[in-house]
DNA sequence: AGCCTTATTGATCATGCGATCAATAGTGTT
DNA sequence: AACACTATTGATCGCATGATCAATAAGGCT
């Protein structure tokens, strides 16, 4: 009995293996990291050689880079998605700090923070990685903006006032990474002090239901 | 010419080399992070051979984690002693921030950061890091305890508060780690934030001076 | 002065990494 | 049916890691 019968992998179309790949290298780094992400993990997950994936990609440091935007670019466009579907600014900002801190994103958390110490080393991956904040800073941006703008919320740095929101849900984020519990309410309290930041009234940033646990 | 010349270490009391290991190490990790401690880098930074340094230590996930610790608990330490010197909670409160996001202590913050990834596999250094933060969340809980208990401040969860606000101070720093412009006036919207979040009075945290760049 | 404890060496092993490239074999086209 | 293109292999190189341990030499003690 053969648990791995080691045949040859079949011959796909460059497009469908390169889509393979960078999907495969996606799970890995969702599973285990982006630091797992190298040529012969890659490879063994789609069961192909290791000489394969250095084939479809210039270089493992790209690999992990465009594995990082995929995963993060992905999550931005489909929060501002849901975005979209809400009427007032008020009730945008307070399902993003909802929907942010929702511990089933914690994988993408993970992703992050590991991203902030490679970017020391992997100058793509850094590039990557400040495009993606601007990229979210610019979505809360504008909800602050669409806020003032409606009369809802009141700041004078909307630009800045994005950045602290933004710091903020990276931090507790990154904390729950490694503390589960401990904190209590954690919606509850950002909602609280991103309220204090864009002058919005007290509680109106909290979702109707206590909602996700 | 020899610029390396390669002669034997001088024989030292264990006590002495243990130390001089542990200093190089902490050295090494505050300029090039922790994953740049490994046997033959802490060796070499002291001119000794890699197997003297596996001498003194059981394995290097242990020294990673000590160094670790050695580091956190050393500014943990520091910034308690400046507490200590101030007379209410309100002005230890805004010290405590101002101080935590200072640039100075960018390279600290980096070494949080890359501690929350490499904690994934290193047991002994997940610990440790649940640890501090547990020292770190105690600090900041008895200034707000001490607040209320002054009248001060008013909040009914002193503890998820004080989670809260190190959760913010953290993800603040590790934004400043990879991103340096941007925003402004970082410390009067954390300030603001805060005194939302303990019920002080808007601008009672704040420093008199802008002080730090 | 001589010995004996032990700090220190450095070679070694097994492992994993990225990258490279000649050889191989599948596939669509002619 | 033969061919040509190219996807795929897998062996290989150089380098780095942690760990181990017999051999060496320095220095304190008698």
């Amino acid at each position: 009995m053969s648990s791995t019968p080691q045949k040859r992998a079949a011959r796909k179309a460059p497009a469908e293996r390169a889509a393979e790949i960078t999907q495969a290298a996606r799970n890995l780094a969702l599973e285990r990291g982006l630091s797992t992400i190298t040529l012969r993990n890659v490879a063994a997950r789609i069961g192909v050689a290791p000489g394969l994936v250095a084939h479809y990609q210039p270089n493992v440091e790209a690999l992990v880079a465009g594995t990082f935007t995929a995963i993060v670019a992905e999550e931005i466009e489909e929060v501002a998605g849901l975005l979209a579907g809400l009427p007032a600014p008020r009730e945008q900002l307070g399902m993003l700090l909802d929907t942010l801190l929702d511990n089933a994103r914690l994988d993408v958390t993970a992703i992050w923070v590991e991203a902030w110490t490679l970017g020391r080393r992997n100058e793509a991956l850094a590039a990557c990685v400040r495009e993606q904040m601007d990229a979210w800073q610019a979505v809360l941006q504008g909800v602050v903006e669409a806020g003032i703008a409606a009369g809802e919320f009141e700041t004078s740095d909307p630009a800045s006032v994005a950045w602290q929101i933004l710091g903020m849900i990276d931090g507790l984020n990154a904390q729950a990474l490694v503390r589960w519990n401990g904190v209590s309410d954690r919606g509850t309290h950002l909602a609280r002090a991103v309220e204090g930041m864009v002058g919005a009234a007290r509680g109106s940033l909290l979702p109707r239901s206590p909602s996700r646990s």
